[in-house]
DNA sequence: ATGTTC
């Protein structure tokens, strides 16, 4: 008996020093060569069978290998990406595309479509809009769970507001920056506290106190609160067409959301393993099975409690400025929904994207100094319903610190009458695609309705504070 | 995006 009549049955790796090991003991009790052979088989057709006895050591390597190749299989991605359709294919870098042509190549890929707003992510490019079957992506809805944008548009003249009293209002009644929260004495109750998803699951329940002083603040990066002009060039929206003062956020679901995305995700991960490293970012929990159940609850929690920030912040400034805003509009541009696409319920992820179903108004903001587009979606099937959710850049942070001089920075601003408080030259408008070519791209998928220009903005200082 | 990564 030797290693070639071993390997001849089927056996490989390590299962062919067992079988030898197994083999000559059953040599040395007298066994003929082969009976052994046919047992080999038997145990190599069947190793359940053989769990016990002299081949248990065997059987149970064979077992757990063929477990490690089923699973393999089952998350072997496709040789070529399903076809898909792009919007602004010019403005968008060769990564994107590299990221989305590996998210249609999973297993669990129905559809997709990719922004003209796209650009570098982690996993799912940003811009990008990808339908999946029983399975959620938590690297598809992305790190910042719910990001959104909310408008309050008063029924006042634009120049109600001066930018002095605008900046004392923003300096007392918004906050931002990572960890930042209310004190106690200056937080604000609000319904999505009282869900009981809360108790869910052990990490909601821990995440509560977090959620409860961060509700109604900014946070940092690309997240603002802007006052505004907002121009309404159709009517028929509770105001006439014309000029207003309003009130423009984008904000997440700060720390709350975040813990949960990562958590989700390294736990979809390490259901993954054998992934192929290409896609490991974008590895997914299967919403049949208790681990998706759980993401979808606590994603869903994450993007009302989006929401709920939002409604805050609007809320502080309305009471600040005594009025009430005759027209509200908010879409979330960072989550995951259950949409029918060919007749078959689907999971769309849209991770930096905004839902644009027939008659749907959205948000989509262009930069600190560059106007942020109402719009309202036409419910184009092969975009499923979606638009960009903003201008996306087309420098990263680390590129544009390096590249945009700061006079320009600031002659961009100066130009358009922009006071901005705190804010880095990683957000300057130079850093982002002109955002009037991102909605050119897309006039089939999204109506202009009205133009909001930034006046006074407030963003994340960073290390310089104001 | 987040206050600091299985």
């Amino acid at each position: 008996m030797n290693g070639k009549h071993i390997t001849k049955l089927g056996f490989t790796g390590a299962d062919i020093g067992l079988a030898l090991a197994a083999a000559s003991v059953r040599e040395d009790a007298g066994a003929a060569r082969d009976d052994i052979l046919n047992e080999l088989r038997a145990v190599h057709a069947s190793p359940a069978q053989h769990l016990t006895g002299v081949y248990a050591t065997l059987a149970a390597s064979l077992q757990a290998r063929a477990e490690q190749d089923a699973l393999h299989a089952h998350d072997a991605l496709r040789a070529q990406p399903l076809p898909y359709r792009v919007w602004g294919a010019h403005l968008i870098d060769d990564g994107a595309f590299a990221q989305m042509n590996t998210a249609m190549r999973l297993p669990i890929s129905r559809a997709g479509a990719l922004m003209p707003d796209a650009h570098l992510g982690y996993g799912l490019p940003i811009g990008g809009v990808l339908a999946t079957q029983h399975a959620v992506i938590p690297y598809g809805v992305g790190v910042d769970i719910g990001c959104s944008m909310r408008l309050s548009v008063y029924a006042l003249p634009a120049a109600s507001l001066d930018a002095r009293s605008g900046t004392e209002l923003l300096h007392r009644h918004t906050r931002f920056g990572a960890g930042v929260g209310w004190e106690k004495r200056d937080r604000l109750h609000h319904d999505v506290l009282d869900d009981p998803a809360w108790n869910a699951q052990p990490l909601l329940r821990h995440l509560f106190d977090k959620a409860v002083t961060q509700l109604g603040t900014s946070g940092s990066g690309n997240h603002f609160a802007e006052f505004g002009t907002f121009t309404l060039t159709h009517g028929g929206l509770d105001l006439p067409a014309g000029e207003y003062l309003a009130f423009l956020t984008h904000s997440g679901s700060r720390g709350f959301g975040a813990q949960v995305a990562g958590h989700f995700t390294r736990l979809a991960e390490h259901l993954h393993p054998h992934l192929d490293p290409a896609a490991r970012k974008l590895a997914w929990l299967d919403t049949r099975q208790q681990e998706g159940q759980d993401y979808w609850t606590a994603m869903t929690l994450a993007g009302q409690y989006a929401l709920a920030n939002h409604e805050q912040i609007h809320a502080r400034v309305a009471r600040a400025l005594g009025e009430t805003p005759t027209l509200t509009v908010s879409n979330s541009h960072n989550l995951a929904w259950k949409q029918v696409v060919d007749g078959q319920e689907l999971i769309v992820h849209r991770k930096g994207a905004t839902p644009a179903a027939e008659g749907q108004l959205g948000l989509i903001p262009g930069s600190m100094a560059d106007p942020a587009y109402l719009v309202r979606g036409r419910g184009v099937p092969d975009a499923l319903h979606s638009a960009s959710h903003g201008a996306g850049r087309q420098l990263g942070r680390k590129a544009a610190e390096k590249t945009i001089p700061r006079a320009e920075w600031k002659a961009y601003l100066a130009q358009r009458g922009v006071t901005l408080l705190g804010g880095g030259i990683d957000e300057a408008p130079q850093a982002y695609k002109r955002v009037q070519d991102v909605l050119a791209a897309q006039s089939d998928l999204v109506e202009v309705l009205g133009q909001f220009q930034p006046q006074i903005v407030r963003m994340d200082s960073g290390s310089e504070d104001i």
